[in-house]
DNA sequence: TTACTTTGTTTAATCGATTAAACAATTCGG
DNA sequence: CCGAATTGTTTAATCGATTAAACAAAGTAA
């Protein structure tokens, strides 16, 4: 292993001090350095093959040029799309980025937030999990450059970015009661995650508004962690007799994944006996049978603001924004209008 | 923003000097230090609420606990999930991983690499793109610790852990035949990654052993980064009169993914009119109306055993090793036998 | 008592960069 | 021709840790 070469060798082999070498690849103080000696350097640096070692650079910086990524679960295609996102939009700005999955659990994301602060990332993204209310406030009153994405507190005044779950899920409601559904059925998760209180929240209003009430019955809420095997049976619940459901409401695209996998198994027909319609876009959106009427994110939207805000929070403090997007409720074939309401039209 | 507690704050505030600190923090001489001092030492620390620098500790120690993770996109769930898994067996060993994506470029590896190496990362995990041979043996001249995974060079004598694509795509093939089906298409990837010509050879050798032969129009080739047009195209020409195929293979995730929306919208049935069999696990085999039969890597012990083999080669320099793991062959519903056949067993 | 250990702690160099300040050699204005 | 400004480069401190070596004080053996 040949050890790595440093700027002092670069400075011994032209016969200069390190401080040029140094201004000199940095471009600073450019008038000046003689031109030649800045050309030999520039030399030498090539021909020896100098790389500048950035953990040095770094401690007398105080810049690392590294932003910390703290997701549910990079698994997941809503998280691994958004970090594929936030990685092309870091790079373009020399940023990398570290990553790490919280599981959705708050001291997973406290040893998370320690680890990347510890080696002194620039700053964060973070999908906040449950209970991490505490975290994020320390990082607020540590002046620590971060931004929420996906999830929110409304009790936190910080940088945060996300779409409107509310006004989405609302939509949702309406589209499914003008297909002529209704007798709808929720799954959705347990929790205190606001953005997903929301989802739910928009949702039943949106059924309210038009009249149309919910029973208990048709609300089914899973863990976070929630297997495969539970929304089986939310689901075989909201179907069982006497009073199955004519729709399907899930919440979040693993919610639509397990439970069309289940569907899919079923003795029913999407969209005649069960129309369904879901948050986030996934592959079983075009996979299912049945195209899936779901809310899109826009991701894309999403990590891009999100990058810019946190460069704004790091470079200069910028104002505490908080960025509402809109999302798209993109209609396909499993929310297609029955009969009767065909016929009016 | 309140500034960092260091080393040197907690020194001070004990009233001894900063070497103290920190052989009592790192339990170094551990004899030797009074229990009284040593127990200060740490209720101060603990008061002041210190953390180590790890930008500096690296500086001196040479040593980052960090590693770098080259995938060709995070946004796949394959990569995803295998940094998932990468991610965890890592945190095990208190190791905390960098990644990017190289998109299939040799352009974007190497400057992936680069990055990744002046951040000065104890190793490498790859997944290597195609044409990075050069920089797969500079990694290894200049000795850099670090583990393929998924592709390899038969030229580089490397670590290396991934499964038997050739062995797997070949069960494939037998499969298909023993379900009936005669006229086989292939779509695969038009490349040079080993991995995958294993894929298609291993198929093709199948096919060959038990007498059935293919000819060049039922082998189609798409490029790496194929849009869904680009399947689309080619499945169209393998289910094109006047010869079309009764059963398809996909080399890939990707693929499978991309083809099954497409055939979703066909007026065919699989897997009565077409059988199909993919490299893979992903949504679509559980999601698509016909269970997917398809090739199931080992992902959590890829994962695991590059760990393994990254930190041997970090610590001691273990001998290189090649692991080649069995990947197994899930039968769905998109290969049961065809009438014909189901009738003779 | 003397010399040698052992115990407990500090000093100071170091990792590899950056950068303010000092310094030396020219050039220039009046 | 002298002091000031300009040009070109070096010195040395610094970032925040680690750690070999030095040192001081106390204990111990002969």
């Amino acid at each position: 292993m040949e050890k790595r070469v440093s700027l002092k060798d670069v400075a011994k082999e032209v016969g200069v001090s390190t401080a040029l070498v140094s201004y000199v690849l940095n471009n600073k103080k450019e008038g000046r350095i003689r031109k030649e000696v800045a050309q030999k350097i520039r030399e030498v640096a090539h021909k020896l093959n100098y790389r500048p070692n950035q953990i040095a650079k770094s401690l007398k910086t105080r810049k690392t040029y590294t932003i910390g990524l703290v997701v549910a679960d990079i698994a997941n295609a809503f998280f691994s799309t958004l970090a594929r996102i936030i990685e092309d939009e870091a790079e373009k700005n020399r940023y990398t980025v570290i990553f790490g999955s919280s599981d959705e659990m708050a001291e997973r994301s406290q040893k998370l937030l320690d680890v990347l602060l510890d080696r002194q990332v620039d700053g964060v993204i973070l999908a906040a999990a449950e209970k991490t209310e505490p975290q994020i406030r320390q990082l607020q009153e540590r002046g620590i450059p971060f931004v929420l994405v996906d999830r929110y507190f409304p009790s936190l005044d910080v940088n945060y970015v996300g779409v409107k779950n509310f006004e989405a899920a609302y939509q949702c409601a309406v589209h499914l009661l003008e297909s002529g559904r209704r007798r709808i059925g929720i799954v959705g998760f347990k929790t205190t995650l606001i953005h997903l209180e929301d989802r739910k929240k928009g949702f039943l209003k949106g059924l309210k508004d038009h009249g149309v009430s919910v029973k208990k019955e048709q609300i089914k809420e899973v863990a976070l962690d929630a297997s495969k095997e539970e929304v089986e049976a939310a689901i075989q619940q909201l179907l069982a007799e006497p009073n199955p459901v004519d729709a399907l409401f899930f919440a979040s695209n693993k919610l639509s994944t397990f439970g069309l996998i289940y569907i899919n198994t079923l003795p029913l027909q999407v969209p005649e006996d069960l129309a369904i319609c879901s948050f986030d876009q996934s592959d079983a959106t075009e996979l299912f049978y049945s195209r899936l009427t779901y809310v899109r994110q826009p991701l894309h939207e999403m990590g891009r603001q999100a990058i810019e805000l946190l460069l704004q929070a790091i470079n200069d403090g910028g104002a505490v924004r908080q960025i509402h997007l809109d999302a798209e409720l993109v209609i396909g074939q499993s929310t297609t209008p029955c009969k009767s309401v065909a016929k009016k039209n």
